[in-house]
DNA sequence: AAAAAAC
């Protein structure tokens, strides 16, 4: 009964248990500052006896076991075994047929998956795109959804879109990770809307979930776009729309949302929102919204959509083991869709590290980047929202166009700074984290990260805002003395996509990573008061 | 050690 209150959290239980030393730092914090509510999370309260600590080792084992199974999986021939079953029974000449015919779809898939680089695992994979053409051929496809597509310049299926949109059409939940700006949105957005087929009537039909307004956003005008000519509802959580609106008559094909806002809706107590007829759910940027501080946001809306035979799909560029395991949890014989290798990031930028000393040396060299050639659009990251107001006060005078932002800024200031920036009113974008992830800004030519990464992940998500697309890119991190412990992560991310990388920076010692947010310096040179 | 996700 526990469990069926739970969902993806029994399954971070479970995987809580395996890495006891993590989970006691956790749960000694969840006491610390115990408000009484953690209702969902009671089961953090019962640990520490002899059985639980056999259960540790067993499913440590357990564990190593079933890397070792994960590596075969990722096997390109073993991922599709959809060879026919070969029987006792004398087979008749039909039976024959039909099985030459079935090996010969399934070395013309292997070879398609070869070619671009799909890896997939999981039972009766269905064969990828040829061409868009198939969708019509294969699966019937509206033609003013074909019509859309050509419309927006779509010709060739990108590898994801390739495999991704039959697994989801063949109605199988799936896992999907694929470089930045190779087209994942497109690829549920698509089979979702050729699935949904007629307006909806009553409830709600599909729902997307993202990280942030900004991805949401951007997410339903594609959403829009594709689905031009067609009479879906489709529609963003945004704050009137949750004051306004009686959820209990509200209908629409596609509800796109951050998770908080949804849960709230959910938690109402009157004009609740029925999720209980979704058929499709997506999870974008999926291991940011299985982040601590999110995922319990994240369950409920899970758990909130309840339709037994609701499709749900997770997508990201970075998609770490822990995640699946969750999900696994609660999944259907899910496919797994991987795209390139493993831990790198998009093959058509070009990624520099520059030593930069000090936080002085930062400022410098960023100027005189500028002054060598500013190719705009440009996007700077930092670390912090004090850090990226204080380099805009900075820059402001340069005689650049450069606008910031970060989530202290009003939404409505927020769409304004998003908007320049597409329109290249402004040239220069310093940003946190907040567009760090999913946003396609179709020119960016230049990444910054003025402050290192946080992460590994969000390393290969921030370059990924430029060299979308198949266009070349370019990702250029500052590092400090600080930084360099762990630049090794960086140079995995660099070599494993096939960037030169000076054999000093490989020759650093392996470092597990931890979260890097070191105390830096101010950005501003010194305040001139400082000299009376 | 941060940012983001509400009202």
């Amino acid at each position: 009964m526990e469990r069926d209150t739970s969902f993806l959290l029994t399954g971070i239980k479970f995987n809580k248990k395996r890495f006891a030393i993590d989970f006691a730092r956790f749960k000694k914090k969840k006491q610390s500052n115990d408000d009484g509510s953690v209702d969902d999370l009671s089961y953090f309260k019962r640990e520490h006896t002899e059985a639980d600590k056999v259960a540790v080792s067993v499913s440590k084992k357990r564990k190593r076991k079933n890397a070792s199974e994960r590596v075969e999986g990722f096997n390109v021939f073993k991922g599709s075994s959809s060879l026919p079953v070969v029987t006792n029974e004398e087979s008749d000449q039909e039976d024959n047929n039909q099985k030459k015919e079935l090996n010969r779809q399934n070395e013309r898939d292997l070879r398609l998956r070869k070619k671009y680089g799909i890896n997939v695992s999981g039972n009766d994979v269905p064969s990828p795109l040829q061409s868009f053409a198939e969708l019509s051929t294969r699966y019937g496809c509206d033609s003013y959804l074909l019509h859309n597509l050509v419309k927006l310049g779509f010709k060739e299926p990108t590898p994801i879109q390739r495999q991704a949109i039959p697994v989801l059409l063949s109605g199988r939940e799936c896992f999907a990770k694929a470089p930045t700006g190779s087209g994942k949105t497109l690829a549920f957005v698509y089979p979702m809307l050729m699935k949904l087929k007629h307006a909806s009537k009553d409830g709600i039909r599909a729902v997307i979930l993202c990280h942030t307004r900004e991805l949401a956003t951007q997410t339903m005008r594609e959403c829009k776009k594709m689905a031009k000519g067609s009479k879906f509802r489709i529609k963003l959580m945004t704050k009137e729309l949750v004051r306004n609106a009686d959820f209990a008559k509200v209908y629409c094909d596609i509800l796109i949302s951050t998770p908080r806002r949804l849960q709230l809706c959910i938690s109402k107590k009157k004009k609740k929102i029925d999720l209980s007829r979704v058929e499709y759910l997506v999870l974008d940027e999926s291991d940011k919204l299985f982040e601590h501080s999110l995922l319990e946001q994240t369950d409920s809306v899970v758990k909130a959509c309840c339709n037994p035979s609701i499709i749900r799909s997770l997508f990201s560029a970075t998609l770490p083991d822990f995640v699946e395991e969750v999900a696994r949890t609660v999944m259907h014989d899910a496919v797994r869709v991987i795209v390139g290798d493993k831990n790198a990031a998009s093959e058509s930028i070009k990624q520099k590290l520059i030593f930069a000393g000090t936080e002085e040396g930062k400022l410098l060299a960023l100027r005189q980047s500028f002054a060598e050639s500013l190719n705009p659009p440009v996007l700077i990251f930092v670390q912090s929202i004090e850090r990226a107001e204080a380099l805009y006060e900075e820059l402001k005078f340069d005689s650049i166009r450069v606008g910031v932002i970060h989530s202290n800024l009003s939404q409505e200031q927020r769409e304004n700074v998003i908007d320049d920036f597409r329109a290249g009113k402004t040239w220069v974008l310093i940003a946190t984290d907040v567009l760090g992830r999913g946003m396609d800004f179709k020119g960016v030519k230049c990444v910054i990260n003025y402050d290192f990464p946080d992460c590994a992940a969000s390393y290969i998500h921030r370059i990924g805002r430029s060299g979308r697309a198949g266009r070349i890119g370019e990702g250029i991190t500052f590092y400090t003395e600080d930084d360099i412990p762990y630049l090794r992560n960086i140079a995995n991310v660099m070599a494993a996509s096939g960037c030169e990388v000076p054999s000093w920076l490989m020759d650093l010692p392996k470092k597990k990573w931890k979260k890097h947010y070191p105390r830096r310096e101010s950005i501003a040179t010194k305040p001139k008061d400082q000299e009376e």
